[in-house]
DNA sequence: CACCATGTTCCTTG
DNA sequence: CCAAGGAACATGGT
C-alpha cells in the first residue's frame, strides 16, 4: 500500500517516462479494476490519445490525455490500493500474473500490476471531491488540521485515516507522525490543544516529506520484487531499508528508538496502531 | 492451517 | 446524528 510518498514517488516514476507516448489498446485483466468502465469503453476513450502530465492528488495518480480534434484533454485516474504498482514495459517483456490493466503503447507498454485488486483504473475525476488538503501544501496549517478536527470524539489515529482531513495519510504514517508529534493515537481529535494541532501538522508533514526524500534516492524496481512496499527494496547505495525508516510502525514490543520503552499495538477501526506508551502521553 | 497486510466502501449495531 | 465493529473485495507472505 502505497501511502502519499509511494505515490508520489511512483507519479514522478511516471512522469518521467510516459508523456508524449500514444495509448493504442488497451487490455483489462481484472473488470473490477476499471469499474464502471467496460474495457470497450476505456479502449475507446483512450486509443490514439498521447498522455501528457502525470501528477498526485492524495493517493490517487492523475493522467492527462491529449484532446483529440473536436474533443477534450481526458483526465484518467488511478489508485493503488494495496498492492498496486505501474511500470513500462519493453514490447516482449512478459506480462506478470496480475496484470489488472495493460495499454499498449507506440513503443512498449504501460502496467498496472495488482495482485490484490483493490486499486483502480478510470475516467471520473469526481472522485478528487471532497479530498482535504494536500498535507506538503500552504494549505495545510495548523489552523486547517484543528479545524478539520474540531469538535470530534475520534481517536486522532482514525482522525488522520479521513481523507477530508489531510489527503494522503494512510495506517504507517498516521502512526509515525503521531509519534513524532508525542501524542497518543487514542487521543480523541477534538480535544487536541491548539499547539498540539500545530505539531501534528508539522510531524505530518515531516514524515511524509522524509520519505518521499528517501525513496527518490532509492532505485526503483518495480518490475522486480513481490513486496507491495516495492520502491523501497534494499541496495549498495541505500542502506537504509524502509522498515528501518520508521520509528514505531510494525515494532510492537521492541525498545523505543528515543526511549527504549516497548513499543505497543492496538487495533483501532480495524486497522492496527503503534505507539510509544511513554514518549506519546500527549 | 492460521493470521497478517500499505485501502476503501458498505452495512449493521449501539 | 455519531461511533464502532465487521465484512467485503482477493492474494500473498510469514
Amino acid at each position: 500500500m502505497p501511502e502519499l510518498p509511494e505515490v508520489e514517488i511512483q507519479a514522478r516514476y511516471l512522469q518521467e517516462r510516459l508523456p508524449g507516448r500514444q495509448v493504442r489498446s488497451v487490455q483489462v485483466g481484472r473488470g473490477r479494476i476499471i469499474r464502471p468502465h467496460t474495457p470497450a469503453d476505456l479502449e475507446a476513450a483512450l486509443a490514439g490519445r498521447r498522455f501528457q502530465r502525470i501528477s498526485r492528488r492524495a493517493k490517487h495518480l492523475l493522467f492527462e490525455l491529449e484532446a483529440r480534434p473536436g474533443q477534450d484533454p481526458l483526465p484518467a485516474v488511478g489508485h493503488l490500493g494495496m498492492t498496486g504498482r505501474m511500470y513500462l514495459q519493453e514490447p516482449d517483456a512478459p506480462l506478470p500474473r496480475h496484470a489488472a490493466v495493460v495499454l499498449e503503447l507506440d513503443r512498449g507498454r504501460f502496467v498496472f500490476e495488482d495482485p490484490r485488486g483493490f486499486g483502480r483504473f478510470h475516467l471520473d475525476p469526481g472522485v478528487l471531491e471532497g479530498l482535504g488538503p494536500e498535507p506538503l501544501s500552504g494549505d495545510f496549517t495548523g489552523e486547517s488540521l484543528a479545524r478539520a478536527l474540531a469538535g470530534s470524539r475520534q481517536p486522532i489515529k482514525v482522525r488522520l485515516l479521513d481523507q477530508a482531513v489531510v489527503a494522503g495519510v494512510g495506517n504507517i504514517y498516521a502512526s509515525e507522525a503521531l509519534f513524532r508529534a508525542g501524542l497518543s493515537p487514542r487521543r480523541a481529535a477534538g480535544r487536541l490543544s491548539r499547539a498540539q494541532a500545530t505539531r501534528l501538522q508539522a510531524a505530518l508533514r515531516e514524515v511524509l516529506a522524509e520519505a518521499i526524500e528517501a525513496g527518490s534516492t532509492l532505485p526503483l524496481d518495480f518490475a522486480g520484487g513481490t513486496d507491495g512496499l516495492f520502491y523501497y527494496g534494499t541496495s549498495p547505495d541505500a542502506p537504509d531499508t524502509y522498515e528501518e525508516r520508521l520509528q514505531v510502525y510494525g515494532r510492537r514490543g521492541q525498545p523505543c528508538l528515543r526511549c527504549g520503552t516497548p513499543i505497543r499495538q492496538a487495533v483501532q477501526a480495524g486497522r492496527s496502531t503503534f505507539w510509544c506508551p511513554r514518549c506519546q502521553r500527549g
